[in-house]
DNA sequence: GAGAAACTGTGTCTGGTGGACACTGTTGAT
DNA sequence: ATCAACAGTGTCCACCAGACACAGTTTCTC
């Protein structure tokens, strides 16, 4: 069937992110290893963005060629799998678990965010049908256990790191379309500003909203507003268990 | 310099997306136009992902060579931005608003995520810098149009509005990774739980959470979750302001 | 030691992509 | 009738991901 095509590519790319990697026993010695290998894409895709990022750009950058690549990494699509991971994660040892389980989510939404801003490209990298590796997961698992003795159950505390992280990638997507200079509310007020000008009379509410908007000058202010909303829900919910 | 070039890259999408059109005075009959095009384009999207969407492909499907939808489109990008608009807007006018915010704001999250399950494809083309077209701003103006009166401000309507097509987006991707057949939530778990067998012990907060959900098979459990979530936490919010 | 086996990096080739450009043919305004 | 504006085509380029055969290097086995 045409099903198993897509297994054995997701099966290559867990024994890619998970390991292990046994050393071969004979031949030349590599001269590459998978975290260089990482390491180089990310700096391109840091530097470049995730558009430069091709076999060759990579190996000139490793200063092989581009099929010595393929001994590591069976595709462009493994690769930037690998890339991902590298840039994700671990979570950071340093960000220990202190507070409440909302101080805890805050902190950990905060470090994604910014996690995000710093490898912009980790956005369009993750659209779409992919393996998670050891780095996602480790995040994954900081926000789980923060809910732990909370009354959630599993599959909740698990929802409510999706629902986290899907927040923390709407605003990183925004901030990114702003580029790395101004604010995005400004930058896409001002966009909007000027389709409303021409179009205006066809999206009455989305005017006044703009106008209501147009004052404040907040920077943050839909990263807060989103994260204080998400974490008022779960408020409201484990409120209700422990009750 | 470099900067311009993003720039009038923005400006010929917004002249294409937001018209107008002025059919040429001289000159043979254009045998497409944009309606068209973008119908194609969709249609292959549909069909086969995005990644069979490419400039051959679409002119073949409309019997003329590739090079003459560079008539109408000015390069890939547009064309995609096209499909995107085309394949979400504008907001259907039969779900006419009805009920209190919330349950409109219920409504159109189940809306938009439905459109998202139709075109998967449209969550890959809608990360990274874009403009937004009337379709989507429809969508827009309706969620913002669905606060006026609860006491919110301009810029927080819209951070709903953003918030909520965020998690919208989580959803939708994660569905997509579980693809047509099997609920997502089984199928993560599955994937997960090999992960686990072997490398549980890193991850104890996440082996807990999965064997804790292993039993229960709810299908929209995380739609319903995350999407309660965030009504209650606007509803905190709405009733602070309204008191 | 000698040879074979395993492995690495390279050169070459293919089919595909987005896009530039010059060209022919068509159409309506003058 | 002429001409300028426009549409669709054919040809070309640079680049991409990847397949494959090959030569060179290392280590294990006899």
């Amino acid at each position: 069937m045409s099903d198993d095509k897509p297994d054995e590519a997701a099966a290559a790319a867990v024994r890619l992110l998970w390991g292990p990697h046994p050393k071969p026993a004979r031949g030349p010695r590599p001269t590459l290893d998978l975290a260089r290998i990482a390491r180089a894409g990310i700096a391109v895709a840091d530097e470049s963005g995730l558009a430069e990022v091709s076999m060759q750009r990579i190996a000139a950058e490793l200063g092989v060629t581009k099929m010595a690549l393929y001994r590591y990494v069976p595709g462009k699509a493994e690769l930037v799998a690998l890339m991902v991971d590298g840039a994700i994660g671990p979570y950071p040892a340093s960000d220990e678990p202190v507070g409440d389980w909302r101080g805890q989510l805050h902190a950990w939404a905060r470090g994604l965010l910014l996690l995000f801003r710093r490898h912009p490209w980790a956005l369009e990298a993750t659209v779409g049908l992919r393996v998670m590796g050891p780095g996602e997961l480790s995040w994954m698992e900081r926000a789980v256990s923060a809910l732990d003795g909370t009354g959630l159950t599993g599959a909740e505390r698990m929802d409510a790191a999706l629902l986290l992280s899907g927040h923390v990638r709407a605003i990183a997507q925004q901030a990114r379309a702003a580029g790395p200079a101004g604010n995005p509310e400004a930058q896409l007020g001002a966009v909007l500003g000027e389709l409303m000008q021409t179009h205006g009379e066809q999206f009455p509410a989305l005017t006044a909203a703009l106008a209501s908007a147009a004052g404040s000058a907040d920077q943050d202010q839909a990263w807060d507003f989103g994260l204080d909303r998400i974490l008022d829900g779960l408020a409201t919910l484990i409120d209700a268990r422990n009750r």
